[in-house]
DNA sequence: TCTGTGGTTCGAGAATCATCGAACTGTTGG
DNA sequence: CCAACAGTTCGATGATTCTCGAACCACAGA
């Protein structure tokens, strides 16, 4: 498991694939529930408690490489946290609208 | 060929659908294309015009299902329709983030 | 009415994506 | 050092989605 895994820097970060990202409902969840800060992943809770890890870390994979969250290394742990920042620079009102509900 | 097509109400259109339909470059392009008002779908030249007609029906399709696009006949054409007040009344700031660029 | 135009629908094959178990890997605590 | 934990990667299978040709359909014009 490498300790640091890649991700797509602000410049690269596609609308599109950003858009795909958040066209799942689990992973819209995942999202939603990263708006008010990072979250270790085994207390991230937002998708269905007993699913499989190989599924919910597959979420993650592809939250992480549109660009929408980060996924950093904490120890033994997975320390999550959604890129608001790149994401508000790259796509001024965005996250707001569709994050909110 | 129906010449009334199916179109989701305002209130059943779902955020995760229009992200989804809004996730292709294709289909984004079209939806960009109409931000300045309705179009023919023949004058609709956002897709690359040697692609099958076939095929850009099926993009239309996926939109209007979404609940992004109307499609209606038009004499013996069909009128493309940006839904902008249903989704801005749905998802506030959700359109103008997309489609700026 | 017959024909052309603009577009949808159907069906099949290719490509992509989702799901999950099993194996693997850093990291911590004992 | 060793065992357990948290999570990733791999591989296979099934489900969606894409793409396109062919058939079909409605309207408009000659």
């Amino acid at each position: 498991m490498p300790g640091e895994l890649p991700h797509p820097d602000r410049s690269e970060i596609q609308l599109t694939d950003v858009l795909f990202a958040l066209s799942d409902p689990e992973r819209l969840a995942i999202a939603r529930q990263l708006v008010d800060g990072p979250l270790d992943m085994a207390a991230c809770h937002a998708t269905d408690p007993d699913l499989p890890k190989s599924t919910k870390s597959h979420f993650m994979k592809v939250l992480r490489e549109a660009g929408v969250i980060r996924n950093e290394p904490n120890g033994r742990r997975r320390m999550l946290t959604l890129r608001r920042d790149d994401l508000d620079a790259r796509f001024p009102g965005l996250l707001e609208s569709v994050l909110r509900g």
